[in-house]
DNA sequence: CTCTCGATGTTCT
DNA sequence: GAACATCGAGAGG
């Protein structure tokens, strides 16, 4: 399957965030394979987003998101937890995707031993698939496009109709139109 | 199943 | 010093 290029986080984040659902995430590790398909994630609009670490302008920590589109963008939170990002839009335009669950596609038996966790619960968040793939801090601001140790291919396609969009989670600091603004995508059940 | 709450440390005010 | 794009254990129905 071909890697999505630097052309394809290009395309708009709403639009970016809508078409990774269905998409291959795989992570190499020496000579494994893990990967799962991507099935929600959520679109983080730059400077006016309220939502967006971006907003408050540019820090230390989201420096990536002014990079080059095609790049992940992961930082820590929470005191315990890594959550993964695509950045998108031109370089300068502090836009991201963030990828909140996967469905375990290769090397299951890697990452239950990597969660200490089996089933549902295996990747179904965004800190629990970075633990799964074994994401962290060091992947902040790897080129996704190049296509080693951590990049995105095609998969399948998934029907328009199958994608709900909802407002995003855990966002309550944001302000009411950012907080109620339908920029999460998810796989219908 | 749902709800509440504590963990834990980096970042920004 | 407060807040945080979360998770999981534990209590209760």
């Amino acid at each position: 399957m071909t890697i999505l290029n630097k052309a394809f986080y290009e395309i708009g984040t709403l639009k970016v965030a809508q078409a990774l659902i269905g998409k291959k995430l795989i992570r190499q590790i020496g000579g494994i394979e893990l990967s799962g398909m991507i099935v929600e994630t959520e679109a983080y609009c730059g400077s006016k987003d309220s939502a967006c670490h971006a907003h408050r302008g540019k820090t230390n920590r989201n420096s990536v998101m002014f990079g080059p589109p095609g790049h992940a963008y992961v930082y820590f939170t929470y005191g315990m937890h890594y959550l993964l990002n695509t950045v998108t839009e031109t370089q300068g335009n502090p836009c991201a995707v963030l990828i909140r669950a996967i469905l375990p596609v290769d090397g299951l038996e890697e990452m239950e031993a990597r969660r200490k966790r089996k089933g549902r619960e295996l990747t179904n968040g965004p800190a629990k698939l970075c633990q799964a793939l074994e994401i962290d801090k060091s992947f902040n601001g790897w080129d996704l496009t190049a296509g080693d140790k951590l990049w995105v291919e095609g998969y399948k396609k998934i029907p328009a109709k199958l994608i709900s969009a909802t407002p995003r989670i855990g966002i309550d600091y944001a302000t009411e139109k950012h907080r109620n603004a339908p920029w999460r995508f998810v796989i219908k059940a």
